[in-house]
DNA sequence: TTTTTGCATGTATCA
DNA sequence: GATACATGCAAAAAG
């Protein structure tokens, strides 16, 4: 309650400490106050104070003289000059020095009267407890007082200005409580309510930067433990720990809000939570990040700091921690505590008599947003502040939504591993009546009295469609991006472009270290803001880092699964493709030979590293050399085929070469030979890009996840989409978008069963049939380049320059005559796969490319010949491919497709077999034989994996 | 055939 | 290691 009066005569901002007005410091006019008072602006660093009334050091307006509440001696107003002589009651009105013992000893007496608690050398407030759940009851009685003393510090947001800080000094005195006269002469405490996250309450309130927060001040809170009063402290702070009040007053015209908050202030190494202090050891960037939030952006050196109240101002959002009630007295995550605006809260209250306490809230999943309707609540959130329920059946719960509308849901639980699930059925009609999605926020809030529950929601604009293994993909740096993408509502992620950083982002869902702050910045509804990792001036330092990874385990897998709204998305600079060729194994790296079903994969545990991009020939000779361009003189040298060059590479680096190790010497490829492997590198690039297809627009993303991906690469038509949605898993870095292999093809984490050998799912099903088929198929072309190569070999080699590059090709097989050069160019990842299956392997590239190199046609189908193949039975065709075993595999094919061998590309006749059994496929599974028809039209897209489910 | 419902499972997170 | 929870899956129900 009553505390002595403190007037800052600094600019609390650490960075400034600008001398305040009246101390010689050039302080700005801001905004109106409701207290009658303006904002004052720290001229230098654009920090927001509020005016202290009482006291003349910032040109008081209510300054004079008062009379004390208890006695009614007369007091002088607060001004420095009779610092001493009184205090001021967060009730309204003045105390003398007389008044305000004896209202402390009633304190210390257990009396419901205000209560004060001395306080040196530390920093508190103390809340009121039962009587302040009950708005109307904290209107008549202060519950919140902030006690400074000495060296202490304490700011307080006022409500409509929730950034607004008051500070005290060394000293001096000062309540924060404010009153103000209603017209009908009644009074009504307007509480200082900073947004402070419980969860970060370490030092939210404290402004002083570091310095101050470090100081033994501010950590001897155990050494200074009143007995009578840290009991009651924490008791108090632990039943009351939020009340929101929402009373509207009515001002004439003006309809007022006022909203109450009781909440504790710590000093800054505990934290009081759930009735008992924590002791919190917080980092460094912890303390500062937590300061941030509830401080005006800091100027950055030589931004001019120029401070626009209006436009950086933060919105009154509340960061406020669910009330400790019901069962299980609340263990909320901090991921649950409610976040309200002062505009929510008044769209909630329609009574001016009610007071809302939010309860909590939970960023939308996928499934929860889904057409399933049930939104899945936190356990502890259920239990604490939704009607008990016993059964698994639950009870309907109604809900009314903040434009009044009542929703019926029923609140059930499923049983879960000894536990319970809550969930909230039928929430699909309210959902998307208010047009929500995943990554969007639903409230929840209690409106008191009554208990009637209520939901407010926020949208989150910004969010983006980053399944699990497209982080991962970012995580692992291939997918690289100047921009950044937003997860949800206040998560903001920074994908900065350099993979260690990119690692730190997966799956940061949450709060980013400036979202909150952001947050307040920009979006006043709970919208997403996106923020540059420059936000303070530069790259993310490591404590960024670590604040990202360790934030982003709170929230990040509940809400990966976010949509990207298309007008708001950033597109992503680099195609995947691009993005894979910078990536090559680590050196080091050692694949992991993976056997399934007989076949050899290689996994890498490693990630891949970012590797300069080079260029990989192969001369007449059968020497293979790697090529990479000096960044400074842009010629060509000559680098072993292991070498890796992670990023700037010049001649002066070559090592290898003592010749061309200098800039000045010249280039080993003739400009003609340069030509035409450079050519054939656009080349290879049109058209690996034009296969995949995959450019990464994000904008153009659609809200499609893995499984959709999964399903699109099991039928083979990832690379048919123009705007595909992207995710695959990036274990390896030959894994291409589309890649179908058992690592891509394999659900995001968590989702479906474990697949074991013997598993007959259909993802396993299909994962066999697959492999079946592309080993048929590298066994049939093998043998068929074979022959083809011999007659063909003289024609390849007169030819002109080919119309495809020779990225399939082996070295053996590429071109060693090409005109006017020694060198081709070839796929190394391809030469890297001799020996192993090539996880990348598709067999329409392969094909494709093989049918540009053998013939320059596309594979020519004659209808008599589909038709006489057509007729042939399928078990001939299945013993000549070999698939007498995948036949009986598959129980006599039921259920399931065999899968469609490749289209031989220079032989109708296998064309027509794959018809062939294309047509009894369409028998068993039109909709597969769809797909595979449209395959088909894909230069045999489908044959690569038809597989029906 | 589609939707709903209930449970199971894997992963992330917490303690 | 325990737990929460997102979501997959399949049986049941409904259309």
């Amino acid at each position: 309650m009553a505390m002595p009066m403190a007037v800052a005569k600094r600019c609390m901002n650490p960075a400034c400490g600008a001398p305040a007005t009246g101390a010689g410091g050039d302080w700005r006019k801001g905004w109106p106050l409701r207290s009658g008072a303006f904002a004052l602006l720290c001229d230098k660093c654009g920090l927001a104070y509020e005016q202290f009334v009482f006291c003349d050091i910032f040109h008081l307006k209510e300054s004079g003289w008062r009379d004390c509440s208890f006695c009614g001696k007369r007091l002088h107003c607060g001004c420095v000059a009779s610092k001493n002589s009184y205090d001021l009651l967060d009730s309204g009105g003045v105390q003398c020095v007389t008044c305000m013992k004896n209202s402390a000893a009633q304190s210390a007496s257990g009396q419901v009267v205000p209560k004060l608690f001395p306080c040196q050398n530390n920093l508190r407030i103390f809340g009121k407890s039962d009587e302040v759940l009950s708005g109307r009851k904290f209107e008549q009685s202060p519950s919140l007082v902030l006690d400074s003393r000495n060296d202490d510090l304490a700011i307080v947001n006022k409500s409509n200005h929730p950034f607004l800080v008051k500070s005290i000094e060394a000293g001096q005195s000062s309540s924060i409580l404010r009153q103000k006269e209603i017209e009908n002469g009644s009074r009504q405490i307007k509480w200082e309510q900073p947004p402070l996250s419980i969860g970060d309450m370490g030092k939210p309130f404290l402004t002083r930067s570091q310095s101050a927060l470090e100081s033994p001040q501010c950590t001897r809170r155990d050494d200074n433990k009143d007995p009578t009063t840290d009991s009651t402290t924490s008791e108090s702070i632990s039943e009351a720990c939020l009340s929101m009040s929402l009373g509207i007053a009515n001002n004439g015209n003006r309809m007022e809000a006022t909203s109450t908050v009781e909440r504790p202030i710590l000093s800054p190494t505990t934290v009081i939570a759930e009735g008992r202090e924590l002791t919190t050891a917080l980092s460094p960037f912890q303390h500062a990040q937590r300061a941030r939030h509830f401080l005006t952006r800091p100027p950055r050196v030589g931004e001019g700091a120029v401070f626009d109240p209006t436009r950086d101002m933060f919105p009154h959002l509340r960061v406020a921690r669910p009330p400790a009630e019901g069962r299980g007295r609340n263990q909320l995550l901090p991921r649950y505590w409610p976040r309200i605006t002062d505009q929510e809260l008044q769209q909630i209250s329609g009574d001016s008599n009610s007071t809302i306490v939010p309860l909590f809230e939970k960023v939308l999943s996928a499934s929860d947003a889904g057409r399933i309707g049930r939104l899945v609540l936190p356990k502890a959130c259920a239990e604490a502040y939704f009607p008990p329920i016993s059964q698994p059946e639950g009870r309907p719960l109604t809900i009314q939504d903040a434009r009044g509308k009542e929703w019926h849901f029923q609140f059930r639980f499923w049983p879960n591993n000894n536990s319970r699930m809550y969930v909230l059925e039928g929430v699909t009609p309210c959902i998307q009546s208010l047009q929500l999605q995943a990554g969007d926020t639903v409230t929840f809030s209690r409106i008191e009295p009554g208990g009637k529950l209520v939901m407010g929601f926020r949208k989150a604009t910004n969010t983006v469609s980053l399944p699990d293994s497209q982080i991962s993909a970012i995580a692992n740096g291939s997918l690289l991006s100047e921009t950044l993408f937003s997860t949800a509502n206040d998560n903001l992620g920074v994908v900065s472009g350099y993979p260690g950083f990119l690692q730190s982002i997966k799956g940061a869902a949450d709060l980013h270290p400036s979202s909150l702050y952001d947050h307040h910045m920009n979006s006043a509804d709970g919208d997403v803001s996106w923020l540059k990792a420059d936000k303070f001036g530069s790259r993310p330092d490591e404590g960024s880092l670590q604040f990202l990874q360790k934030r982003s385990r709170n929230i990040g897998s509940k809400s990966r699964r976010f949509l990207m709204d298309a007008e708001d998305a950033m597109e992503l600079k680099l195609t995947w493709e691009e993005a894979q060729e910078l990536l090559r194994p680590a050196p080091t790296a050692k694949p992991t030979i993976v056997m399934i079903e007989d076949y050899e994969f290689e996994e890498y545990d490693e990630p891949p590293v970012f590797a300069k991009r080079s260029i990989f020939t192969i001369r007449a000779t059968g020497e293979q050399d790697q090529w990479i361009q000096c960044d400074d003189c842009s010629k060509w040298r000559r680098l072993p085929l292991t070498v890796i060059i992670a990023s700037k590479w010049t001649c002066t680096d070559n090592s290898w070469d003592p010749k061309s190790c200098s800039c000045s010497a010249p280039e080993e490829l003739t400009p003609k030979e340069l030509q035409s492997v450079l050519q054939q590198y656009e080349e290879m690039r049109r058209r690996k890009g034009s296969y995949y297809g995959l450019k990464l627009n994000v904008a153009e993303m659609d809200a499609s996840n893995l499984d959709a991906l999964a399903t699109a690469a099991v039928f083979g038509d990832v690379g048919n989409q123009g705007t595909a949605s992207v995710a695959t898993t990036t274990k390896h870095p030959r894994h291409r978008p589309g890649c179908t292999c058992i690592v891509c093809i394999q659900p995001p984490s968590g989702k479906g069963p474990k697949h074991n050998p013997s598993c007959t799912c259909n993802v396993c099903m299909t994962v066999r049939r697959r492999f079946k088929t592309l080993m048929m198929r590298k066994k049939q072309r093998q043998s068929e380049r074979e022959e083809a190569e011999a007659s063909k070999k003289m024609a390849w080699m007169n030819r002109d320059e080919p119309e495809g590059s020779n990225l399939s090709r082996s070295p053996q097989t590429l071109d060693t005559t090409r005109d006017s050069s020694d060198v081709a160019m070839f796929d190394k990842t391809a030469d890297m796969n001799k020996g192993h299956i090539d996880l990348n392997f598709h067999p329409a590239v392969r094909d494709d490319h093989q049918g540009q190199h053998g013939t320059q046609q596309p594979r020519p189908v004659s209808m008599v010949g589909l038709m006489e193949v057509a007729s042939r039975p399928l078990d001939n065709y299945m013993k000549q491919n070999g698939l007498t075993s995948l036949a009986g595999e598959q129980g006599g094919g039921s259920s399931s497709t065999a899968t469609v061998p490749p289209a031989p590309v220079e032989s109708e006749e296998r064309a027509s077999n794959e018809l062939r059994v294309a047509s009894v496929e369409r028998e068993r599974e039109p909709d597969a034989m769809a797909v595979d028809e449209a395959g088909d039209n894909q230069q045999d897209k489908s044959g690569d994996d038809v597989a029906a489910t």
